[in-house]
DNA sequence: TATTCGCTGGGCAATATGCGCAGCAGAACA
DNA sequence: TGTTCTGCTGCGCATATTGCCCAGCGAATA
């Protein structure tokens, strides 16, 4: 479950230069072949390596605008409205959260005005309530794992 | 920019088959071996495709809690603000949203205890003068794109 | 009509992969 | 103390893939 230095040596490079080869990394990492195919296999059977799917950058697409949606749904209706928000491809995803509101979903759209059309296209279902919207200007800090899976690491294995 | 049906076709089975090459996708694609390479070239140029970086599960690496944080800034001290979250590494992403000057960032912690712990060390900072935290739950829609690929592949060629 | 562009299909040397193997050091355990 | 695991090493081999070249060809374009 937890990872040592090494993985977390594999994670980062595989991070930096991701259509790397194992042989590659073995010379990297300075372990042999084995030990990477190894270590490679266990991340993806624990889980800690999802996958390695490409990285899709929704601008280039035409999708250049972010939004964040809290929704309120109505009582028993949680069910119908995760089914009809998978439908819509510009739900990049959804979680259901505590407090204010009971989900949040972000967004994409071709541009505000198109913003709108998708809003109304999430609302537009029976048991959503309300829906409270919050664009995304800025990305100061994209998402990331790395830091994390260092400081993960590093807890593992102090040297 | 936009992406046709084989370009879309091409990251559907990249998304699907991660650790595929560059010939068996061409098999698989019915394209020849240059097409498929010359089309990954051009994706990755054109931003479409970021990369191949390894999808890190934070729960694998003991951060099973996940939460969203809307933080209140303090005139002028945006800048810093940024920089402070930058150097956490339970803070996943950082958005700078529309309303106050605030912002929504994603956290993780080892535990709802341990949440405690990173919200005080994201908002123990001069500039934030107030956090509201919303724990996230379920995760109905994890975060997605091969819809949109879909979509945006199609609305070029409908074919 | 002439040109450009993208795709095809082929060939080539160099490289990487999947796989198996034995040896070895350290840790756990009796 | 001796035994058994486990993980890493370093090697070899047959096969598959890569990176790179080329000429031809059809469609769109000037």
């Amino acid at each position: 479950m937890a990872i040592d230095h090494l993985d977390g040596r594999l994670i980062v490079l595989l991070a930096r230069e991701p259509r790397i080869g194992v042989l590659e990394a073995s010379r990297r990492l300075g372990v042999a072949r084995g030990t990477v195919q190894a270590r490679m296999d266990r991340l993806q059977s624990n889980g800690v390596i999802r996958g390695f799917g490409p990285d899709v950058d929704p601008a280039a697409l035409g999708y250049p605008v972010t939004a964040f949606a809290t929704l309120e749904i109505k009582q028993g209706q949680g069910a119908d409205v995760r089914a009809h928000l998978a439908t819509v491809a510009e739900v990049l995803e959804l979680h259901t959260i505590t407090g204010h509101g009971d989900m949040l979903c972000r967004l994409v759209a071709r541009s505000n005005a198109d913003l709108q059309r998708v809003i109304d296209r999430v609302v537009g279902f029976d048991g959503i309530v309300r829906a409270s919207t919050a664009i995304v200007m800025e990305n100061p800090v994209p998402l990331r794992i790395i830091p994390l899976v260092e400081q993960a690491s590093d807890d593992t294995e102090p040297g």
